[in-house]
RNA sequence: CGGGGUGUAGCGUAGUCCGGUUAGCGCACCUGCUUUGGGAGCAGGGGGUCGCAGGUUCAAAUCCUGCCACCCCGACCA
């Protein structure tokens, strides 16, 4: 483990170093791919177990897709063709020969029809849709999967941006238009209870512009989130799909009445980019700050026992306060190897770990603990009758990252008028920029040519016709947040 | 695919210009002892087809030729 790299030396090699070093993921051996090593998977599984109840309290069912679909589903929505037709990976052949311990692919072993991996699968999804829906009483029907995708991407980071990814796809169809996108914004709301509750991040929300949305919606919702470096990240997507995919599948239903009717529908879903996000968000010089809620390790325990003094009272003293504290369902882990407490203390840090209690002579013989904040570095003494207000400070670290992340997002964004304070913004500093648009492709093209800003997402509809846009000074249509994005 | 760069132990590197000991060092790793309140100390130890292939030479990490891989910058993107 070395020092990391300071955020204000260069924010991506920090990025990095703090992956790396906290063991979260490694790179794996194929370029754009990650190894999510068992600590950044614990900290993915407790995300995933918070959304995963708030997907299924809310009416959805869990499922399992194929990997593998046919290249000719992925031809049957235009713009979803349009969208991932660079990116995918195809599977040609089936066999391989065995030569002098060298393999080649064996020409003959050729598919009649080549395979996709899975860019996104709404359009096998679909497919089974048509076989699953006749009648009225087969909707809503609403499905999620956890699954792993491949984008064939040509800069991958870690988690940010990887060849392959985890996420959740949920895929709902509906009888109505109105049902639909009541869905699409329910999605919205668990994305951003998940984001600021458990995840203690705030959001910016909004509609995706045309260039922005998702391949093959009417309309998508962003979940947008604000890193240290004051850059954007597109942290969550909900998309109201219409009926572009079930008359592409051709999927009908019969109504009461016995009149066929169109099915519509939605999809949404967050990745393992999250993790890329709480990074960014929370972090600092020492490395992670985990919020409590996902953490893995809630409390480390750390025993400083010079001399081998009264060593079986004091382990027993140690092993006191670790039960106190599962007794209240903390998740805790007791460091008790040879490394020494400076070591540790650092160790612990920079996994983000967000409670360390530290046990020596003194706090043993005083019937207390060290309690050291990883928020704010805190450190107060807690005896050891009162351990059960530890639970109470895992809430307050919680709920004040948050807020201190709330406050960094609202401190850096602003609102201007005029392009000339648009561009003075940017080129001072990384800003989320509030500003009226024209809702003209041409004018966020040019907009995002010249200062590398681009519509994050589209907060309001402009009612109010003295409102200009601040590029072509036309009726501005929309209230918009512009920001350099990842 | 265009421009630039780099390949020496798990990581970071010295040596390459000007060929010549057993390829050196730091971190990490292993063993033992001593240690433990903010990145411990001492001693010992293991680990290298110097990216690959050919060539020049008595002798190649070093010179020549070809190939490969990766990184950075641009066009694509959750």
């Amino acid at each position: 483990m070395a020092k990391i790299t300071k955020q204000s030396e260069n924010f991506s090699k920090w990025y990095t170093d703090v992956i790396l070093d906290a063991d979260l993921a490694d790179y794996g051996p194929v370029k754009g791919t990650m190894v999510v090593k068992p600590y950044g998977f614990s900290l993915w599984t407790n995300i995933r177990n918070s959304l995963n109840q708030m997907i299924i309290d809310s009416g959805h069912e869990n499922a399992y897709f194929p990997l593998f679909i046919p290249k000719s589903f992925l031809e049957k929505e235009a713009k979803h063709v349009e969208g991932f037709a660079k990116e995918c990976a195809v599977v040609t052949h089936s066999k391989l020969i065995s030569e002098d311990g060298s393999l080649t692919v064996d020409p003959d072993s050729r598919l009649e029809e080549e395979i996709i991996v899975r860019p996104t699968s709404e359009t096998i999804i679909w497919h089974m849709f048509k076989k699953w829906i006749t009648s009225y009483r087969d909707l809503p029907l609403k499905v999620n999967q956890w699954a792993n995708v491949v984008r064939w991407e040509m800069r991958t980071r870690l988690f940010l941006r990887t060849s392959e990814f985890l996420w959740q796809e949920g895929h709902t169809a509906h009888a109505t238009k109105e049902e639909a996108m009541e869905e699409t914004l329910l999605i919205v709301d668990i994305y951003r209870k998940l984001f600021e509750e458990h995840l203690a991040i705030p959001t910016m929300i909004g509609r995706k512009s045309n260039l922005e949305r998702f391949a093959g919606a009417d309309e998508t919702f962003s979940i947008e989130t604000m890193m240290r470096d004051k850059k954007a990240l597109q942290a969550g997507t909900s998309h109201y799909l219409g009926t572009n995919f079930g008359s592409a599948f051709d999927v009908k239903f019969q109504s009461k009445d016995n009149k066929e009717l169109p099915v519509y529908a939605t999809s949404w879903g967050v990745s393992t980019r999250m993790v890329g996000a709480l990074i960014m968000v929370h972090g600092d010089d020492k490395g992670l700050k985990i919020p409590p809620k996902i953490a893995p390790t809630q409390v480390v325990i750390i025993p400083i026992n010079p001399k081998n003094q009264k060593q079986e009272e004091f382990t027993s003293f140690v092993d006191r306060v670790n039960q106190g504290l599962v007794g209240q369902n903390v998740r805790t882990f007791i460091d008790d190897n040879n490394e020494s407490p400076g070591f540790k203390f650092n160790k612990w840090e920079l996994k983000g770990v967000p409670i360390r209690i530290e046990i020596g002579l003194k706090e043993f013989e005083n019937m207390e603990v060290t309690v050291c904040r990883r928020d704010n570095s805190e450190k107060q003494q807690v005896p050891i009758d009162k351990i059960d207000e530890i639970p109470i400070i895992l809430q307050n670290i919680q709920d004040s990252l948050f807020n201190d992340a709330k406050t960094f997002m609202d401190d850096n964004t602003c609102t201007v008028n005029t392009f000339a304070d648009f561009t003075e913004t940017l080129s001072n500093d990384n800003q989320f920029i509030k500003a009226y648009w024209d809702g003209t492709d041409d004018t966020e093209l040019q907009i995002k040519e010249k200062t590398k800003a681009t519509i994050r997402c589209i907060l309001e509809d402009n009612e109010d016709s003295s409102n200009k846009c601040i590029f072509s000074g036309q009726t501005a249509k929309h209230l918009v947040v512009f920001a350099k994005a990842y």
